[in-house]
DNA sequence: GTTTATTATGACTGACCAGTCAGTCATTTC
DNA sequence: GAAATGACTGACTGGTCAGTCATAATAAAC
């Protein structure tokens, strides 16, 4: 039986994802968690505790997995694909949640961010350095081209994000996995 | 002097892009627009009505400035940059109010997002249909490596945001152009 | 079993705000 | 000059919902 808490996090991630966090009640959070709505604040201060706990989660659970990647025996140039690849999962993970923990929103819902925002930039930060020590080290090793590693960290980021939006613009799409690692690690341009 | 209906547009849009869409008021935009309350009701049906009129407006200057892009006599490549910068230009007009036309964020408000979602998915399918031509020729002529063009073209939007992004994570970073540049159009392997 | 302590509940409260509409005013028409 | 018109105004209305807290339920102690 899942901790109370436990319950009011899955819920509330749930329905973030499905409405945002403004179109989601603490009425409807304490229903998916089958507890009644004063419970929720049992457990956090205000609604928007729920969703500062739910992006600390993710955000922390991408550097977990940063540091695991940074541990293997591959080259840089494997670690940066399975920092996609894991990337993408973790993202999957959170359905359609992926808005919620996507820095570009953070100076969307000014008074939401405020306490947000913080917390956003010090893990992103995080994730940036690590990503970018990984591709410095793959230069030095003369496995990537000489380029800014804090740009391409960015970069990084942002074909996760490539991955996850093309199912939802075409879900018929198959088998693009290859088509933007292609990309990516070679480039569009033919010689 | 502008006519209030453009007014009240660009209000919203300085607005939106600060607060979002929840935390801005009518009032907010009233406000902004130096005109009462009541009288945005004359101009607009209701508040995301504005919305949607700034979504719609950005999404046919995207399409206008790609028409132009494929009427000029440069290469396939040429093109594929120039839509870069271009639309780093036009998203980076609405300053902050960028997550507005991230198709990323159509199912974050699901009320809201509603009326807006069938705009987005015409509008977004167009572009991404006429960047996947682009590409196609390039591909045909020899320019581009044989990769799904779809898959190109969303990646290629994904460049922008990227460029967009960039700035906002490390507003030291300069010359960064170059490098997604680079790795876009060469890859980050060596060889 | 009874009493006490702890946890959970949901009706209530009040702040907030989108949309409404009676009233105002400047301009036009008769 | 009087009446009509249309644009604008802002107080008002009613709906929504986050947070509160007196009460109820449950668990623990005796």
């Amino acid at each position: 039986m899942l901790e109370v808490r436990e319950r009011i996090i899955r819920s509330a991630i749930k329905l973030f994802a499905r409405k945002g966090f403004f179109e989601t009640t603490v009425e409807d959070i304490a229903r998916g968690a089958r507890v009644a709505k004063g419970t929720i604040y049992l457990y956090f201060k205000d609604k928007p505790s729920i969703y500062t706990t739910i992006i600390e989660r993710h955000l922390q659970e991408s550097i977990q997995s940063l540091r695991e990647i940074e541990m293997q025996k591959i080259s840089h140039r494997e670690k940066v694909v399975e920092i996609i690849k894991r990337g993408i999962k973790i993202w999957l993970k959170f359905k359609n949640a992926h808005p919620m923990f996507s820095i570009e929103n953070i100076n969307f819902a000014k008074k939401l961010m405020r306490g947000i925002k913080p917390l956003f930039m010090k893990y992103h930060a995080e994730i940036i350095e690590r990503i970018a020590e990984i591709v410095k080290a793959g230069i030095r090793t003369g496995e990537f081209k000489n380029v800014n590693p804090a740009v391409a960290a960015v970069y990084i980021i942002n074909i996760i994000r490539t991955a996850i939006l093309l199912p939802q613009i075409n879900p018929d799409l198959k088998n693009y996995e290859q088509d933007i690692e292609k990309i990516f690690l070679e480039g569009l341009i033919r010689r």
